[in-house]
DNA sequence: CTGGTAGGTTGGAAAATCCAACCCTCTTCT
DNA sequence: AGAAGAGGGTTGGATTTTCCAACCTACCAG
């Protein structure tokens, strides 16, 4: 991952520096759904063994997973989310609802996320502080780094 | 990408095979603020011309974004979000601001996204049912292909 | 007619990925 | 006791992507 030359300065693309590499998301996809073992998540992930072992190394030192031992004799492993890690979880929530509804029929859902209210979760991102959902032509891009400009409609 | 053996089906998988590699949630997000033109989204990116060239075609391909003439005579062009593209605006929001609560202190924030109603957005996933937000302890996940569990507090 | 801008393409070196095979430590089966 | 797993990785070498600088085309301005 070099960072080229002097790019935006930007919260998105330094998140995605720590998971954005092939297979980040889904080892945080199986551990927060509790398979969190390394052959678990090798065959359901589809990973090559390798390449999860520096990932996983990467997710425990950027503080987003945890290696658990769950067996002391023999010594077994088990990836866990911390609380930074779970707080991961609505970009998931996102990505797999565009998925649902860009990349699939609704009776060809591969998952379904129950809610506790009792039903199926269909994610809104919302404004905090007005509690309304968060439409393109709502938002005002303001940069607070010098030279950093937005042309567009969303411009500041 | 190779998709390699037989992973679980999944919508977060699939999304992820579109816009999942590097560079392509970043071109998204200077799309989305309205800076569409190559050498823009090269010197905001920092990613080489040549990626960049894959990646946008890619994008379009999957009409996530698409190509407007803006001038004639030279020619010129510019990337705009379709629909599809304005939808994955989500995403973007919960990477930032996973990004900016976890890698950097408030005053330290390189852009702030205004909201309409006049304050700086957090974004708050909700259910669009219930109107709540989502926590993770309130999720059941329901595999609906045969063979993929979950084993986890999550599980179905 | 020289230089500059916009939007790319090309070739070769460097890095990341993929895959199969292997290793080590237990535990269980016979 | 010996053989066969299971779990959790590591290693070596072939393949694929990325990276970078240079180049190309079309147009416009001085």
């Amino acid at each position: 991952m070099a960072a080229s030359k002097d790019p935006r300065p930007c919260s998105i693309a330094d998140t995605l520096a720590l998971v954005g590499e092939k297979y980040s998301l889904l080892v945080l996809r199986e551990v927060c759904l509790g398979n969190g073992r390394f052959d678990q998540l090798v065959r359901n992930i589809g990973t090559p063994r390798d390449i999860l072992a520096t990932r996983l190394r990467r997710l425990v030192d950027a503080g987003i997973l945890t290696k658990q031992l769950y067996s002391e004799r023999p010594q077994r492993f088990e990836y866990r989310p911390t609380q930074a890690g779970l707080e991961l979880e609505p970009v998931l929530m996102t990505l797999m609802a565009w998925g649902d509804r860009h990349l699939r029929t609704d009776s060809d859902r591969p998952m379904v996320l129950e809610h506790s209210c009792g039903r199926a979760l269909a994610p809104a991102v919302t404004c905090r502080a007005c509690g309304d959902e968060v439409r393109h032509e709502d938002l005002t891009a303001r940069p607070q780094a010098p030279g950093w400009t937005v042309t567009g409609p969303t411009a500041a």
